[in-house]
DNA sequence: ACCTGAACACCGTTCAAGT
DNA sequence: ACCTGAACACCGTTCAAGT
């Protein structure tokens, strides 16, 4: 039923990779879906509705389709491929939702989720330091968006020698939380064990 | 000379702090300066121009502004609380820029330059692992603004234990770094020391 | 329940004209 | 060299009306 709510959706969305946010008017959406320009407002309440489910839908099949491994490091790689192949969705998911729709924070949430779970599994094998699962899921999802979001505005990506992407980041991070790993279990080897659960 | 122009630069960065871009229009900061609404194409190509100018003035005097302290730890936290007290300005000086006025990339080059010498000299000091300090500096960047990008975003800040906000994982980042620059120190007084300078 | 066409207020940009 | 007022095309949104 109302399958013109996923045909506006899916126009919308390639529209927006196609030209940017500028190119998503709803004349052009309603056009390129064979209605008139307002006949949208049956199905959202305004245009930000409209953007907003095309950020939710991107939330829920995007970064990390089901199916596809599920180790961390392959997680947060295909974060920052996902920013790179898909920029403009990248920016409008991670954009200003203000007063944002609930359904939106939930499937935030909801993906979020899938992260954390693959931290801990690397922590169980010894690959990330102990240390609060969401926390430090955060810290490397901090790492990936601000990577990928840097690459994007031209922020990071340098010519000379100090040249880094985002992938290359990701994997020192990760070397340096492998050391810290190491470090804290030789530390552990002592008597006296201090470090917190 | 040509005070309009920086009083136009000056409007619109109240405007847009006040209420977000969409609350920057020419006929607004005309207004508000005391021209007509087309006065501002006499001093800017067009409203992307005058949006880069605030750009490039935040970049030159904003973050890390002169005289403050200059160890890494004292500006990373400068930035992200930089990017939580101007939310709007961060995201305009972060957001896209396509083929943006060369003056802008420049700026920005040389603001990232403070942030390199402070990474060498703490790393001179035993505080930050041997790596590329181009490198690094890109990773401790690439954490402070996905951090407060995603704190803005809402898509960090949790009620639960899992709660994060950008000075935390700030300080999570540097403290599993110190650890790791500790592992490598341990690992340099074996005989085979393969750490590259 | 869903869609259309006309209309409104607003915006970026251009242009002829003024000093 | 800098500014103004009118005008143009475009946009989001509303509304009366149609099926």
């Amino acid at each position: 039923m109302s399958s013109t709510r996923e045909t506006l959706i899916a126009v919308a969305a390639r529209l927006l990779d196609a030209g940017g946010p500028a190119a998503v008017t709803l004349r052009a959406v309603g056009q390129a879906a064979g209605v008139s320009h307002n006949a949208p407002y049956r199905h959202f309440a305004d245009k930000t509705a409209l953007l907003a489910a095309i950020a939710a839908r991107e939330l829920q099949g995007g970064p990390v389709e089901g199916g596809g491994p599920t180790d961390i490091e392959s997680l947060m790689r295909g974060y920052v491929r996902w920013a790179a192949e898909r920029p403009e969705r990248f920016k409008l998911t991670f954009g200003r939702w203000e007063a944002g729709s609930d359904e939106l924070a939930e499937t935030a949430t909801a993906a979020r989720g899938r992260f954390v779970d693959a931290v801990a599994r690397a922590q169980a094998d010894g690959r990330l330091p102990q240390a609060d699962p969401e926390r430090l899921t955060a810290l490397l999802l901090a790492l990936a968006h601000g990577a990928a979001d840097l690459a994007l505005s031209g922020h990071l990506a340098r010519d000379g020698k100090g040249r880094a992407d985002p992938e290359m980041l990701l994997a020192d991070l990760f070397e340096h939380l492998a050391r810290s790993t190491a470090s804290a279990a030789e530390a552990a080897r002592l008597p006296a064990n201090g470090e917190p659960r």
